[in-house]
DNA sequence: CTGAAAGCGCTAACAG
DNA sequence: CTGTTAGCGCTTTCAG
């Protein structure tokens, strides 16, 4: 039934039944007449056909590295709260860190098939900022500063500062640094800066020797862990940019006879399901993904409504989680504490 | 730019635009003529217009649990691979286990506003029933068996048999049971199912005093585990129908002198990745969500492009990782086992 | 093989 | 407050 014929059935014109549906200007009567009508039949109005008309869709999209991914699950997870509360639907793109996906969904944006974009980001390259600076639908960036774009992210600064801050003030004098790539400026550089931050703050300077980069897993972590402790034997205590990479780490120790916290203590960024029942719970620090997603996805809702009022950037904190990764024995019955 | 303005940009006729994008007959000079002019203006159809002429909109419908739950990421990263590849996009539902939000997943489905529709399902309820069985589009159920439906399902009560059969392969003789609601049929009933045959295998009968029913989570399993284990203390290995169920009972072992796997074998379904470096590593069968998402993806589109050929639904195989949980230790070096 | 024409179902001026 | 009207951009007969 289209809008015609349910008008003629409501005995009202096809104006009166758009306004009723779109909070136009109607007197009571028809309001009745229609509801009435609408009970009766279970008419609603063709989505494609007010999207045809009104250019807008009321989906917006939501471009991602990796699904599987406990951070990226809670920020999708809030951004999709605050879309369905609010009558929007949310059309997923998973890049699997692929740049064929991310062009397959610019392309979606180029047929302005969605009413609003968000981004969670890993890594910027020269290419996203000529896209994304040409886009005209409003945008958010979750997880990342990028200047000049409306981006929700976690200090992760600060939060690298006080993992590593947590080690140094129990007396370690040996730091050693398991990050990832620099190109990912929120968990790769940031997270170096707080690193050093906190090296800084103790008198103590960073040596590359006692660096090195990861990938994203624990695999890698592993991998690096071996390599950064056979070329520096003296780290007492590790620094990991992810939970991930910190359960690598921690089964190499596992493994090689290095015990945690007393020969190595280790202390993580995500507080991941993961860490927290790990061979030896992980300190870490806890970022507010859900929260994030829920800021991005309502801010953008708030630009959509209002587009020429500027949207506000956001830096959201972050809380450490002392664990027996770093001599904090948990209080009695006390493993979930988050 | 409309077909209109780009017809005539291109010096042909709408409807030779048309044909040109929807691969209809067109003679060489003509098509030639419209791709040069593609090629200079960047023109595309809009897909909005052709949602509303064809009533298809290229666009499925994925309704689940969970989001932050590795097997239903894993699925729906399986499902937008496949998706992606044919030019559809995945329009998400996050239902967070609400009923509320059911129903507006469903309301879009009444909205005609997408093609096809797959629901990773827990529970049916009588009102499912109704609902999915007046719908007219193309269903695939994801991680259940529903009849009258076409399901893409995993062999849970064989999954759960191995994982059980394992443990008294190793000569314990009290097995303990940790389930989940029997509203769930696949983690609920057939694993329990599962569990059974392997007692009846072995020459032995299930009792209800060493079987417990746990939530979905971590927290739950450290609670029921503790109720199981001090009601029959005399259990020597336990079979969960979930690692994170598994994970909580490890957490309630450590806490109480309970030695894993000396005094307590522990067997669970799902291989997660928190699992496989839990602080004793630990057995579980491994389901193949990735798989099974694509299978239900490709199966969607077979239907949407043969609407009349019958569809058959698939139940997947399973793989059991024995791990230290078990006293299996894994060969030195491959804590990365699958 | 091709173009003209008729809508798909709705919204938004516009003139009452 | 209300109805009429003119499209939104495209696909698909239908008659060449």
């Amino acid at each position: 039934m289209n809008i015609t014929e349910f008008a003629a059935y409501a005995g009202v014109s096809k104006a009166a039944v758009s306004r009723y549906f779109n909070g136009g200007y109607l007197s009571q009567e028809k309001r009745d007449l229609i509801a009435n009508a609408v009970e009766a039949t279970g008419y609603h109005p063709s989505l494609q056909a007010q999207m045809l008309r009104t250019r807008r869709t009321r989906q917006v999209l939501v471009i991602l590295p990796k699904l599987s991914s406990e951070s990226c699950a809670r920020m999708v997870e809030g951004i999709s709260d605050v879309l369905d509360q609010n009558g929007y639907q949310l059309l997923l793109v998973n890049t699997a860190n692929d740049n064929t996906r991310e062009l397959s969904a610019l392309n979606l944006l180029q047929r302005n098939t969605v009413d609003g974009v968000i981004l969670i980001a890993t890594i910027f390259t020269a290419e996203h900022r000529t896209v994304l600076g040409s886009l005209r639908l409003p945008l958010m960036i979750l997880g990342q500063q990028y200047p000049g774009f409306c981006c929700i992210s976690h200090d992760d600064r600060g939060a690298a500062r006080a993992a590593t801050a947590h080690m140094l003030a129990k007396g370690r004098k040996h730091p050693g640094f398991l990050g990832v790539t620099m190109m990912d400026k929120a968990a790769g550089l940031d997270r170096r800066r707080g690193y050093e931050d906190a090296l800084q703050a103790a008198g103590l300077y960073p040596q590359p020797t006692r660096m090195a980069i990861a990938a994203f897993d624990m695999e890698s972590g592993y991998e690096q862990a071996a390599a950064l402790l056979t070329r520096a034997p003296d780290i007492d205590c590790l620094f990991c940019a992810t939970d991930s990479i910190a359960i690598g780490a921690l089964q190499y120790c596992r493994t090689h006879h290095i015990r945690v916290p007393e020969d190595l203590m280790l202390a993580a960024v995500g507080n991941s399901e993961a860490g927290r029942v790990a061979s030896v719970p992980l300190t870490s620090v806890q970022l507010h993904y859900r929260t994030a997603g829920q800021i991005a996805a309502q801010r953008l809702l708030d630009q959509l409504a209002h587009p020429h009022t500027p949207v506000e950037g956001q830096v959201l904190d972050y809380a450490l989680i002392p664990r027996s990764s770093t001599g904090d024995a948990l209080p009695q019955g006390n493993f979930w504490a988050e």
